[in-house]
DNA sequence: TGTACATCAGTGAACGCGCGTTCACTGATGTAC
DNA sequence: TGTACATCAGTGAACGCGCGTTCACTGATGTAC
């Protein structure tokens, strides 16, 4: 029985790993298991460095593997390839942008200023960041296959961010109803965000920019509430 | 003085043709010159299916130039490049998506009531229309040429459609103002129809989404009245 | 500690493929006489 | 109307390039004895 379960403990442990990108991390003894680790550290920095510079679309393995320090093929030892990479990027954007928002959803006061706060520090964090939080957006897996589903789950748990302040201010909702709106919700500043942000459009003046952003979150929070 | 006019009227005329993805129209024969534009309009039409098919990523030239029933290079004897095919869908999918707007406009009441049948609208067409109104948003030129001034108003034209009632609904505003505000509405609202429509992170109930998002119209319009 | 051997991370040239674009050729269409 | 010639749309094989990925090789690291 034990044998039963150990290995799959394993398995699992095994697969996320892969899931999230990493290869096997091999090395038998830990002085080669720190290098792995660190020249997978050293591609995800070079990632994030390229990316932040000049945007998902210019992101070419050689230019990585130059600014990593390390030959083309070292790569692939260390990923399984340029999408595990890409999607490893994503992770560390995920964690920033989450941690920002956290940070923004522990500061007290009514739900309606939560949620402003929250729109606020979403819009700090993607003009702070603008190419790797686009790029969270931009990624599609290479060939047909699907996003992984961590990914999504990632994505979808940004959403979950509204939704202790909605279930404040209008408790009548039972949860599902509740997500939904969270996603709408987070949909209509994502939106704003990234037009606003978009340089194709036209820039346009952040202070006014989080001015609208504040009006949405409180516009619609208002017509949440019970007596709204 | 004549031939001072007439030949830059003539340069206009031609470089607006270009500009907006028309080969030299070429033919000196009137037959030749009509095949000349069933080319075109067959290479639009096939791309436009392929588009609504498959989505942008997946279009190729060779796909087009069979589905149209034309050689691989007819198709650049008719468009400067691949590049300038796909502005020439856009440029009908904006047509089609801003007559939708047209019409949804037209219908009178309130400006409440006029912004949120824009934003039903929107959803509408987006949604019986997705990949071909996504590719409005994904396409970017190739190589580093900037998207044609054209293709930025024409984006920029579909924000004005809320400006009518935005100035009804709120007549201090100012017209830099107004435009700015109804950039931004209309972002939210696109976000909200982009991230319900996006399969990557699950569908919602369409029924859902159009109540998400006449909340949103109804809420904004409520926050921006001088008695909001 | 020293030596022989095995392993495997690291290397970067080469592979392979996809795909936009070109180009030498052809044949239909139009024109001149 | 008929004939010779010119033009140019139409053709699709071939070009060229970018780029992710592989692979035969090497040398450093670790292990056995």
């Amino acid at each position: 029985m034990f044998t039963e379960v150990e290995p799959r403990q394993d398995m699992n442990a095994v697969q996320e790993e892969n899931e999230r990108g990493s290869q096997n991390s091999g090395g038998h003894s830990p002085k080669t298991a720190a290098r792995h680790r660190a020249l997978r550290e050293a591609l995800l920095d070079a990632a994030e460095r390229r990316i932040a510079a000049t945007g998902l679309v210019e992101l070419k393995a050689r230019d990585l593997a130059q600014e990593a320090g390390c030959a083309l093929g070292a790569l692939y030892n260390v990923f399984e390839d340029l999408d595990a990479l890409i999607l490893g990027v994503n992770m560390r954007t995920f964690d920033a942008l989450e941690a920002a928002l956290d940070a923004a959803g522990e500061a007290g006061g009514d739900p309606v200023a939560r949620i402003e706060a929250l729109a606020d520090a979403y819009l700090t964090y993607a003009a702070a960041n603008r190419r790797r939080w686009a790029t969270l957006f931009e990624h599609r897996m290479a060939g047909d296959r699907p996003t992984p589903d961590w990914y999504r789950a990632r994505l979808a748990h940004l959403f979950a961010h509204v939704e202790a302040p909605l279930g404040a201010l209008c408790p009548v909702l039972d949860e599902a109803a509740r997500a939904c709106l969270a996603r709408s919700l987070f949909s209509a500043v994502q939106g704003v965000v990234a037009l606003g942000l978009d340089e194709k459009v036209g820039p346009m003046p952040e202070p006014t920019l989080r001015a609208h952003l504040r009006l949405l979150a409180r516009a619609m929070a208002q017509g949440l509430k019970p007596g709204g």
